[in-house]
DNA sequence: TGACTTTCATTGCAGATGCAACGATAACCG
DNA sequence: CGGTTATCGTTGCATCTGCAATGAAAGTCA
């Protein structure tokens, strides 16, 4: 008999759904009000914690390929949103920071980004909750043992509670 | 004191770096050995349940614009695994069917793909995975109710379990 | 010091993507 | 019938994406 693939219960599929639907209704927040990419999002968002912080630093914290993430600088630059500074130390890195006018988009969208999480959160028990990240790391650990699969990225293999372990190289800049 | 937004703990994005890991290792069976593309093969796996179906179905069906699906169709049909018969009943529709070269490299790809599941699903209770697979619906559940949010697709709203529910523009093609 | 390797950010480029048209066909309805 | 509307599949186009390659700047080590 032939091979018969019920696509709707395979779980890497049900999965790219779901967030694929997250991911825009998110998306909804920042790209309609301040035309941002998830891209731009994500280094802002990553700025709001990690302060003056190299692209490199950017790419291995916020699962994003170093060109997007350079791209993605570049262009909230020209918004002014962020600078980019020599460092001194080492001509080849770049310290990203944010401008106060990429504080005040920050400012803006992530309390509606909190609200799109918290209608989730609240749609699910916390014992639930707790379960569904529990599978979503082991998941990630089987990953990590499959020579097939790609990497972690650092930040998200580090721990999610940990400080922000500074990139020694861009560590103590200004900003 | 500024905005400092944890990305790492944000569910959108922890949702996002999951399943875009999980899709990139399943790539790794259809792409490395058939140079698919992720459209195309989820054609193909539509194709394999549902015999003779349009693009609009296909589009409906397996979360893809419909431009996407087109190309992926042509894209397969230029490769000898999917066949374009017009519809003597509508001239606009297509019936889009599996040649047995398509179906060949199905059989090479589902034990594959059933493999890659395997081991995630392996790797969780049965109980952690059906409060997985719930907290998944109640999210899309709240979606659902989101003006904001895009719509769940056909397929996806229709239950799992559900029989290929026809498209009744093709239902009784030959294939 | 000086050749070799590594790391950094950027750029080139081929291909994919999303959205808005478009032409063609069918359905609706007076 | 005939005109309007809706649907189907496709294409145009601007943009994005991923990967490799580039040039500049450390690091390494004899």
């Amino acid at each position: 008999m032939p091979t018969a693939f019920r696509l709707s219960a395979f779980l890497p599929y049900r999965l790219a759904v779901l967030s694929e639907r997250v991911s825009r209704r998110l998306a909804v927040e920042y790209e309609r009000s301040h035309d941002l990419s998830v891209a731009e999002w994500r280094v802002l968002a990553h700025l709001s914690r990690c302060g003056a912080v190299s692209v490199r630093d950017i790419h291995d914290c916020v699962n994003l390929e170093k060109p997007r993430v350079s791209r993605a600088v570049s262009r909230l630059e020209s918004q002014g949103l962020v600078t980019k500074a020599p460092v001194d130390r080492d001509g080849r890195l770049l310290a990203i920071s944010l401008t106060p006018s990429g504080r005040a988009i920050l400012d803006d969208i992530v309390p509606k980004a909190h609200s799109v999480e918290r209608r989730l959160r609240e749609a699910v028990s916390p014992e639930d909750l707790a379960t569904f990240f529990s599978v979503m790391e082991r998941w990630h650990a089987v990953l990590d043992d499959d020579p097939d699969a790609r990497p972690r990225s650092r930040m998200d293999v580090e721990g999610l509670d940990a400080p922000e372990a500074p990139d020694p190289a861009t560590s103590g800049l200004p900003g």
